[in-house]
DNA sequence: TAGATTGTTAATCGATTAACAATC
DNA sequence: TAGATTGTTAATCGATTAACAATC
């Protein structure tokens, strides 16, 4: 029997229902309703009881949901639970600010190495992990127990590098160069496009300009 | 009367379109069918043509689109005609790293000066944009014609500089805090948020496992 | 108990896909 | 002209919202 799949659209709700009841949790807030929580983010109440119901009852009728169970159960759903070992592959000023961002860790993404090709950068250190030559790319996924590569290079280049990668048992790749990876199914891609995001600004920024002309 | 409203689906495509028909257009590609764009970029035909038809007739029956052209009406649909300034709102590695991508540029969008608070930023250069003190912040956007801020600063006083910004007449936000900006709906904000990135990543990851187990 | 709010079913709305006539 | 492929309408599918009985 299969479990009915949830669908995209949900789970990219996910991450923002955890941030707000993280928020509210740093607030001590004990309880919230779907409605208050509704009104909070923008989004239908119904909605948010529909999404959760995915995933199991965690509110209680008459008086709403627990924060910090509510929080914690959303937590296990996205798999923080888990602690993942991060490489970066691409060790310029983004992959140096995936490394320095503190936060990551704090969730259990631990930024384990560096790796670059480049020997001004080798040797160095951000934050508490070490840029290493490509070179050692396949014997340190070999001796380490990574779960995450992220994908800081040139377009052109991390279509092969992210081939070598899963060849080498990569998982999980976070893909920020601006192309679409092809990788077996059993791979995880998550792309971040940030020039794709620009443009979805420059459209909306573009058209409020027409409506007002 | 209403012209009736793109889908937001819709424009979120836009930019991935642009992308694969400038991939074409490298390869000096002179003509492409939707079956053929739909092979490439794993969407179906019918999507394609019901997406390009919310903007106008841009393909010929029994021969295709042309792709030079398709790809300069989905830029001008972008607004990519129009040049942007950008200024950056905390030169962290992440204000550093937009500032450095030359491909922004390439687009259109040119980046005139970051901000920070950090004594030891202020004064440097990052590409061919200053690092200026907040404190130059309002005369800057006040003399320069600036279209899009972009906020990499922490996300306790993301809100505070937001509403500043606006105050001071910015019209479009890029916002990488992981933070939602309320403001007024004139603003057009578009938000990146990286660690819900990774933790729609690892959703699917610890999801995968499950299954395997 | 009475009031509040969930969990869940049913209704609505919107987006995607299929089909095909129009036409290059 | 015959073949190919668009533009567009109609059918399907899925996601969101509304409603309310269940129940704390």
């Amino acid at each position: 029997m299969h479990k009915k799949e949830i669908s995209k659209a949900v789970i990219n709700r996910l991450p923002r229902y955890y941030r707000y009841l993280g928020d509210l949790l740093e607030k001590d807030e004990v309880r919230i309703s779907s409605k208050e929580l509704s009104d909070k983010m923008k989004v239908t109440a119904s909605q948010i009881r529909q999404d959760l119901n995915n995933f199991g009852g965690f509110g209680q009728q008459g008086y709403g949901y627990n924060v910090e169970y509510l929080h914690a159960e959303i937590g296990k759903i996205l798999g923080l639970e888990n602690k993942y070992n991060i490489i970066i592959i691409g060790a310029g000023n983004l992959g140096q600010a995936l490394a320095n961002y503190g936060d990551f860790e704090r969730r259990g993404f631990v930024v384990r190495a560096l790796f670059d090709i480049s020997p001004e950068l080798i040797g160095t250190m951000v934050r508490s992990a070490e840029v290493k030559p490509m070179e050692e790319l396949e014997a340190f996924i070999n001796d380490n127990k990574i779960d995450i590569a992220a994908i800081t290079v040139p377009k052109a280049s991390a279509p092969i590098i992210a081939t070598d990668l899963v060849k080498w048992g990569i998982k999980g790749i976070w893909n920020f160069a601006p192309v679409d990876l092809n990788l077996p199914k059993e791979i995880t891609v998550e792309n971040v496009h940030l020039a794709e995001s620009l443009m979805k600004l420059s459209y909306r920024l573009s058209r409020k300009k027409k409506e007002t002309e």
